[in-house]
DNA sequence: TCCATTATTGATTGATCATTCCAGAAAACA
DNA sequence: TGTTTTCTGGAATGATCAATCAATAATGGA
């Protein structure tokens, strides 16, 4: 007796947000997302809600996930200004892909209150890991001690929204590099 | 005999280009257009033909004046690193209205060929004049000479866009202003 | 003044949208 | 095995969408 489908709610989840990021909300119709996530229509109802409720949750799994794939780097390597680096090698490795988080800011911009608290917690998590590692980074002499750590974690993250934009406009491998090389330039 | 509507083809297509950057193209409607143009739906479509081409226009028209706004400040000052800093400057201070050409690459990717064929072109226009003021600072040792001038130039529009989306994303002026300042400072 | 152009308005088309209902198939559990 | 839960797929709902039509009114030039 076959077994059919294997309904894994995070698997479909990360179908569902493959499709959000490439088209955004307004442009994803509930026929794509069951297609895609492969599973009847009454089943994301029930088991999602509604449309915006689904991408809620998609925006959350996202966030959640790149936050810590970004925490894990920087924290990944004992010279902090190692993990700085890597975080942002990873950004340029993957900006082929639409990042969900920008473009929901892009798409929303603080319109919707739920979507906009979603953002903001996991940006605390991640800022307060970054700043802590650009402090270590300038007590080793890595950065300059002249600049305030936020504004550097700031720098680094508008820097990564950056190079995704320029990525989803068209620029190639080696003029995403060399953006990220100018901006970790700045800092040091 | 009071003269009623005085239709202005620019002023109807400045007021649908503020309902786009707000809620990009899928995310409008024409209701919402013919209402903030303030003109009936069918003059709408014999004028612009269809919603795409209405979107298509708008885009154009806000790119060629964002466009000469950059170029004017640009070359607006007799020391070149001044005229950057006052490009810089001003998209800091209109941050708080969401950019149409960040929104529709952020929105499109390069999904449309007509759209990133417009896109490409006022880069094109923009980045040439950036190039040469760059290189002008260049010799007026404001700017690093080992840094390739066109690398100079993608690194500002992509902290231009990261400054832009961060404003969307709630970032305040100060933030903004700080984000500006250690653009500037990669590059000296 | 008359005429051609241009804009408005409301009704209407057909498509697509998100969502729900329902009947039946499969799976999990007993 | 039988029973209950879970998932599916199609049909239907009502809303909204972009776009067109036709009739009317206003405009600008002759």
């Amino acid at each position: 007796m076959a077994r059919i489908k294997e309904f894994d709610k995070e698997e479909v989840l990360d179908a569902a947000i493959a499709v959000f990021r490439e088209h955004g909300f307004e442009g994803t119709s509930t026929e794509m997302l069951v297609r895609a996530m492969n599973i009847g229509r009454q089943s994301l109802y029930d088991t999602f809600g509604d449309k915006w409720k689904l991408y809620r949750l998609a925006v959350e799994r996202y966030s959640a996930e790149e936050t810590r794939a970004h925490i894990e780097l920087l924290r990944g390597t004992p010279r902090a200004l190692d993990g700085i680096r890597s975080m942002m090698a990873r950004v340029v490795e993957n900006a082929g892909q639409a990042c969900l988080g920008v473009n929901s800011i892009c798409e929303f911009g603080q319109s919707r209150p739920d979507l906009t608290a979603l953002h903001h917690a996991a940006d605390l998590r991640l800022k307060k890991v970054a700043i802590e590692r650009v402090r270590e980074a300038q007590d080793a002499g890595d950065i300059a001690v002249s600049l305030s750590a936020e504004a550097v974690a700031d720098f680094l993250f508008a820097n990564i929204t950056g190079i995704r934009i320029a990525a989803r406009g068209g620029a190639g491998p080696e003029q995403l590099q060399s953006l990220s090389g100018l901006a970790l330039r700045a800092i040091i």
